[in-house]
DNA sequence: AATCAAAATTTGTGATCACAAATTTGGCCG
DNA sequence: CGGCCAAATTTGTGATCACAAATTTTGATT
């Protein structure tokens, strides 16, 4: 639920927009493999709508560079390459050190309390092996801690790169993931936002991001090319009728 | 012209882009209002095409941040604040110094002539009032030399942000583009791009773009909004036939 | 003249169709 | 088995239509 000054902003309900998220959540989970082309009509008709929403959806997707759109005319899912991986890599670490610099400058003491909330469930979470629901609240706890930089441009554009590598962060499962650095790091972080110590905040979350996606780089074969992650494993289903999704829920399969 | 090692990347020829680049063109020059409403219709019937090519280059826009999508149903140009152009500053600030400092440890010696060629040509153009080709120049000077650094993705988020700040970048004309700091600077990239010295590449471009989007911050008024700026003089047209566009091109009144 | 509800118009959304370009298929010949 | 070309199919693109929601205009009433 977004909200903004409590005022409710109206989720936008429009197809497109469900096509959007349906389409990003694949990609973020790994359910399309890199290189995989994906149709129009594919999508349109797994998601049992017409093409004019897709389309819409897959150019909002290419601009944010999560597909890239061929020559010719057909669109796929990003190749990975070490690369590739390496400058994203510097860019994430550029761009999240600065927002949790501003963040530590600003920080109330209500959202350092929310950030070691997140910080102590994703504790709970892990060494469950739920990768999903490891990564759900991985991704709470960054976004919580950028949102407190107050910077709504570099919050976008930081959501956007987290959309380019997605994909891939499966990889740090299992065997990255297990390390106790991240746990370690969160706390650190965490503590110099209270203490309102912005170049201490600032490099613990630039070891966390150049750590992570140097170790994704590092599984690059000879010719510099990263095999596709395999995708999260689901959530437990709830017990009861499994069949439909709820309330128009667009996924794939 | 775009090329890649030699190959020729074909032009997207289709209606989607070209409507694209005609929105994109105007909003860079300043042709519309801020906070003024863009009707698809309106779009589409004065470049004289349907509805559905305008909706995809519309979405593109949107995810780029160059228009933004009211909650309703309207899309508008975005109006600018002390508050956006600051944090537009600071993330232009870090990202292309980012580029300048990688391009300084690789530029060549033909990139760095290509480079002095650029500066002195600006300098040519520079005095005579034609704020359009002046901008014009200043652009493919930047953007040759963050190409030098050869990250592609870094490369796209950075023109992601000039089109945001480009509608409000004429306000630098004429008094603070006068100042011959501009020129010094720039020599002074060309010089360290040489000596492959990358601390004193990034520093100057820093201070290029810290100063110029400071002075614009410092533009605003009381509530902190900053004016619409002036289109850009139009270049001197061509003598002869004078009524319709080259081959195809959907241009704003 | 100011107010406000009803009517008229505008506007974005989604579906469908036609079409050309790209891709795949299938068979033929070497 | 392998290379090549034409037929068949798939695919993205652009135009058009219907429709509901939003916006503007209108007109009656105070």
């Amino acid at each position: 639920m977004l909200h903004w000054m409590g005022t409710k902003i109206p989720a936008d309900t429009s197809l497109r927009s469900q096509v959007y998220d349906s389409l990003r959540a694949a990609l973020t989970a790994g359910r399309f493999t890199p290189g995989q082309k994906l149709s129009f009509r594919f999508i349109a008709g797994t998601l049992g709508v017409s093409l004019t929403p897709v389309r819409e959806a897959i150019r909002r997707l290419v601009a944010e560079g999560a597909i890239e759109m061929q020559a010719g005319r057909s669109v796929r899912v990003p190749l990975m390459t070490k690369d590739k991986i390496l400058e994203l890599r510097d860019i994430r670490r550029t761009l999240e050190g600065m927002a949790v610099e501003k963040a530590a400058a600003r920080a109330t003491a209500a959202q350092v309390a929310r950030l070691r909330r997140i910080a102590s469930e994703l504790v709970a979470v892990r060494g469950r092996g739920d990768t999903a629901a490891d990564r759900q609240k991985i991704r709470e706890f960054h976004f919580a801690l950028y949102a407190i930089a107050g910077q709504p441009t570099l919050l976008q554009i930081i959501e956007g790169l987290w959309l380019r590598t997605g994909p891939y962060m499966n990889l740090l499962y299992p065997d990255y993931i297990t390390s106790p650095r991240g746990p370690e790091r969160r706390l650190r972080i965490i503590k110099a936002l209270q203490d309102h110590d912005a170049p201490t905040a600032r490099r613990a979350i630039e070891a966390d991001i150049g750590d992570a996606l140097s170790y994704i780089a590092g599984l690059a074969d000879a010719a510099g090319n990263i095999a596709p992650a395999q995708p999260a494993a689901e959530r437990k289903r709830r017990r009861g009728r499994s069949s439909p999704p709820p309330s128009g829920a667009l996924v794939f399969p």
